[in-house]
RNA sequence: GGGCGAUUGGCUCAGUGGUUAGAGCACUCGGUUCACAUCCGAGGGGUCACUGGUUCGAAUCCAGUAUCGCCCACCA
């Protein structure tokens, strides 16, 4: 193939568009498909990704996850492990829900006119939409999933796990019904669990009430009072007491007196409790057992009577005043102005508080008491805690695993009911003498557990579970768990498990309680946490702020390779990243760079390398100096590359190819290997350089697939490969750094080195002094050391070209003392013991002169610092002896340094 | 109220005790060099938030402070 195939431009677009579907035909995704090379006898690979809503669209978030997985999964696919990244949709009920009640809302329809049969066909055909859009985002993505083991949390073999996760709590005696007080969310109409609600601060008002004390009568004594304060006024319509500190002189008489709520006229006892805050409002509360959770707990301590008045919409029920049917903000409004009228208003405040938000609705959520079903989480959570303290989990960064324990160590009890449809309906059957029923069987039940009713006579609770119930399963049961199948045996426990820190809690410690209570393993040795992506301005991205970035815009601008360095580059687990407009441009820009590399080598096969020539590194007498700092280079490229990604760290992954690919590889290597290249050169040094060329591009290519895996492919297909090699690049090997290493020279790779930063040192000298970029000029250089002298030979011609000289002679240290070409006052490039004593007059003396005072400047600054550290005998005496010892080569270089400046500088004077 | 994280050049970030703290972007200057102007070359720019401590030596370790951000928490 020549260069001339390969489009001069760099187009993502049209790189990008056959290439997955290629990958997928080859069948390698699943690991036991007919294009994988997995070795059977190496442990799988399994990566647990975090499916996504049916409900959305891709974004960012997903984007991340999928960049990462990715990378995981493709570089364990090219060392050959089987690998498995089983992709999936998860349901998402309440959040699927609030999105479907929109669109029916706008076809004129609710949830209550469709009814709940109704309701679920339009929800299936919405997600069956929306299934479809998203995994086709995947793909462009380039996600090397397993889409042949796809799953959905709402599929057969997910509610099967579901019931049967759950009937075995239930004979655990771990899923418990209770009333309780939960919280629910009145826009949903549905309860939460504490995870689910969001508290903000927002701006209240506070209220002082008068609740007047009965006399002896039992009548409300107009003159005396107790005084409560209150955020919430209308809950008083369902108070059950007045509560003040035990401690509290104010109210010591007032204990075990009766005042009147006012409006319902209900007598409520005064009782003491030390949860009251005696310094806050009035140092009185008023209880309302059913509607506040602190109230709850104070109303079960002194066994007070729970009083509903608020239904399901959140409006006032039932207290017989004509507050009935209102909302409760209305009668918040009403009552407040009530108590005014009636002189009871004591006072009326601001105040800042925290108020809970549904995380779905936004609605403000109530506090409930409902029937639920719950999980007692502690024996659950005990296990994972173990998992983690163990050492069987790890959590990366490793400071979540606090969080994590925190969490676990202080868990409360799961309501995972929820009162709506689109979910996996409990399982549980009730009789009608209350009798309990919990079946794992799809069709239900066969009789009352407990008095044998037949099943017409048992009613199946109309409730569903938390839609993290199924996903917390997720790990197992879309390889068919119950059910001992082979994926299970094979694929189970995974590998790594990769998500947002956000979702720690929700799914992540979920998945490790279920799945140690129900596999007694740990669902996955690694958690990978990554940060969350936020705009140029460290914002978090929304869609109702404006500033969210829409991926498939980037993919179809600047490509999903792009996309997906970006989200990696400069990231560590864990770490909030920015992205903007320049760090996308910079990524293309790279992708560009290794395309018109590719095309360079290319394009640069001399005819002693036919195409067909399978790639191999040539022998090593053929090699150059270049060649072997080339290789050394990459070698060590390869080892620093192959280590990161075995530890986690993909930012370093890319750091590392962007500096090795282009200030190495393109900037130096492909300019110095153009000599060796030409007509004049000798055919099998010709073919040696063009093979190291090709060689080292092609360990590049396969060290960056994971991350760029479209580019990478493309330009690989270009390329001649090793005997062995497969067609795509997507299953080929990962390099090991072993040849690479054997033939290069690290002495000979040093001099190279050497002789790259004199060439910076001409460049420098000549734009500080103004000369015509394009004039070659005369120059004599001082190598002092052999081995310099001997790259230098071999690489005379790239030299003088890179650093833009005419004709050039060499001369080692003991020559050069005797003074150096035509002119009396040389311009000099010094790059450490190197010279370069250029053949041209200084065109300005001046500059010239500021920038040799400039470097002997810098040389005693150098030298006065290692000199006093030398001097200092606490450094000698307690420094390891290695780093005295360089301090002192340092200081003697150094000293070298500053006389060859005083030199230059009164030479040119 | 607890806990965590961040603080390094104009911006975004590397850098966990050892010479002179790096990169990309931006900036300045210069380039029609036969892979690439999505490029090439050169350059300027940082008291590493602050204070104190440990150490021969601190951006790096310890303590405290400040600012910003996040998580958890039942003050009505």
């Amino acid at each position: 193939m020549s260069a001339e195939q390969m489009p001069k431009s760099y187009d993502p677009a049209a790189v990008e568009a056959d290439l997955y579907r290629r990958w997928e035909a080859a069948d390698f995704f699943d690991p036991e498909g007919a294009g994988s090379r997995a070795d059977p006898s190496l442990a799988p690979y399994v990566i647990i990704e975090p499916p996504p809503n049916v409900t959305g669209a891709l974004h960012l978030g997903h984007a991340v996850v999928i960049s990462i997985e990715d990378a995981f999964i493709r570089h364990a696919r090219m060392r050959r492990r089987p690998t498995l990244w089983l992709p999936g949709k998860d349901h998402a009920s309440i959040a699927a829900q609030v999105v479907l009640d929109r669109i029916i809302a706008a076809e004129g329809e609710t949830r209550a006119s469709l009814g709940r049969e109704r309701y679920l066909e339009r929800m299936w055909r919405f997600v069956g939409e929306t299934a479809a859009t998203i995994t086709d985002q995947q793909r462009r993505l380039g996600a090397s999933a397993d889409w042949g083991r796809e799953r959905f949390t709402m599929d057969a073999v997910s509610a099967r796990a579901v019931r049967t996760a759950f009937k075995r709590l239930y004979d655990d005696g771990q899923a418990y019904r209770a009333e309780a007080l939960i919280t629910w969310c009145p826009g949903c109409r549905t309860s939460l669990s504490d995870l689910e609600v969001v508290p903000r601060p927002e701006q209240g008002t506070l209220w002082t009430i008068r609740y007047h004390l009965l006399d002896l009568d039992g009548q409300p004594d107009p003159g005396a009072w107790i005084a409560v304060a209150t955020t919430r006024p209308e809950t008083l319509l369902g108070d059950t007491a007045v509560a003040v500190h035990p401690d509290d002189a104010r109210y010591q008489g007032l204990v075990g007196r009766r005042a009147r709520v006012p409006f319902v006229e209900r007598d409520v006892p005064i009782v003491a409790d030390a949860a009251v805050d005696p310094a806050f409002g009035t140092g009185a509360v008023k209880i309302t057992p059913a509607h506040d959770h602190d109230d709850y707990e104070t109303g079960r301590r002194h066994d007070l009577p729970m009083i509903t008045v608020l239904d399901d919409a959140a409006r006032v029920v039932g207290t017989g005043t004509a507050y009935d049917g209102l909302d409760r903000f209305e009668a918040r409004r009403r009552i407040a102005a009530d108590l005014e009228g009636r002189g009871d208003l004591e006072a009326t405040a601001d105040h800042e508080m925290l108020v809970g938000h549904c995380q779905r609705s936004d609605d403000i959520v109530e506090p409930r008491l409902k029937t639920q079903w719950f999980i007692a989480m502690e024996p659950l959570a005990a296990k994972a805690l173990a998992a983690v303290r163990e050492g069987r989990t790890r959590i990366l960064p490793a400071r979540f695993e606090k969080v994590f324990f925190d969490w676990l160590e202080h868990i409360r009890d799961w309501n995972v009911s929820r009162q709506l449809w689109w979910g996996h309906r409990i399982p549980a059957w009730y009789c009608p003498d209350g009798h309990v029923t919990v079946s794992d069987a799809e069709a239900g039940p066969e009789a009352c557990a407990v008095c044998g009713r037949p099943p017409a006579q048992l009613i199946q609770d109309e409730d569903i579970f938390d839609t993290w119930f199924s996903s917390g399963l997720w790990p197992f049961s879309t390889l068919g768990w119950p059910e001992q199948t082979a994926d299970l045996a094979r694929y189970y426990p995974g590998t790594v498990m990769e998500t947002g820190y956000d979702i720690l809690f929700f799914w992540v410690a979920r998945m490790m309680m279920l799945g140690e209570w129900f596999t007694d393993q740990t669902p996955f040795a690694t958690v990978y946490l990554h940060g969350m992506v936020r705009d140029p301005y460290g914002q978090k991205m929304s869609k109702t702020k404006g500033n969210s970035v829409d991926p498939l815009a980037v993919i179809d601008e600047l490509g999903a390779d792009t996309l997906r360095f970006v989200l990696l580059d400069g990231t560590a687990p864990g770490a909030d990243q920015r992205l903007s407009r320049p760090k996308l441009e910079g990524a293309r820009n790279f992708g560009n760079k290794l395309w018109n590399a590719t095309r360079f080598v290319v394009g640069a096969r001399p005819p002693e390398v036919p195409g067909q020539t399978p790639l191999a590194l040539p022998e090593a007498f053929a090699l150059g100096p270049a060649e072997r700092w080339i290789l050394a280079r990459c070698g060590a490229t390869i080892a620093a590359v192959t280590s990161a990604y075995e530890t986690f760290r993909l930012g370093d992954v890319t750091r590392l190819l962007h500096e090795a690919i282009w200030s190495e590889y393109c900037d130096w290597y492909i300019e110095l290997a153009k000599a060796r290249l030409g007509e004049g050169v000798p055919a099998a040094e010709r073919a040696a350089t063009w093979r190291v060329l090709a060689w080292v591009l092609d360990r590049y290519l396969r060290l960056l697939h994971p991350i760029m895996p479209f580019v990478t492919e493309a330009a690989w297909q270009r390329l001649p490969h090793r005997p062995g090699d497969p067609e795509l690049l997507a299953v080929a090997d990962q390099p090991t750094p072993d040849l690479e290493l054997a033939v290069a020279d690290p002495a000979q790779a040093a001099a190279v080195e050497r002789l790259l930063g004199l060439v910076r040192a001409v460049r420098n000298v000549r734009a500080e002094a103004g000369l015509d970029p394009g004039r070659r000029l005369a120059a004599e250089l001082v190598l002092p050391d052999p081995a310099v002298r001997a790259a230098y030979e071999a690489l005379a011609e790239p030299f003088a070209r890179l650093a833009r000289l005419g004709p050039v002679t060499v001369r080692d240290a003991a020559t050069a003392a005797s003074g150096a070409g035509a002119d009396s006052a040389p311009l000099v490039a010094v790059s450490g013991a190197e010279e370069v004593h250029l053949g041209a007059t200084v065109a300005d003396a001046g500059r010239d002169r500021a920038r040799l005072e400039r470097d002997l400047a810098a040389a005693q600054t150098r030298l006065a610092s290692l000199e006093a550290r030398l001097a200092d005998p606490a450094f000698a005496e307690r420094a390891p002896a290695a780093v005295v010892e360089r301090a002192r080569q340092h200081a003697v270089e150094q000293r070298d340094e500053v006389e060859r400046a005083r030199a230059r500088l009164s030479e040119s004077a």
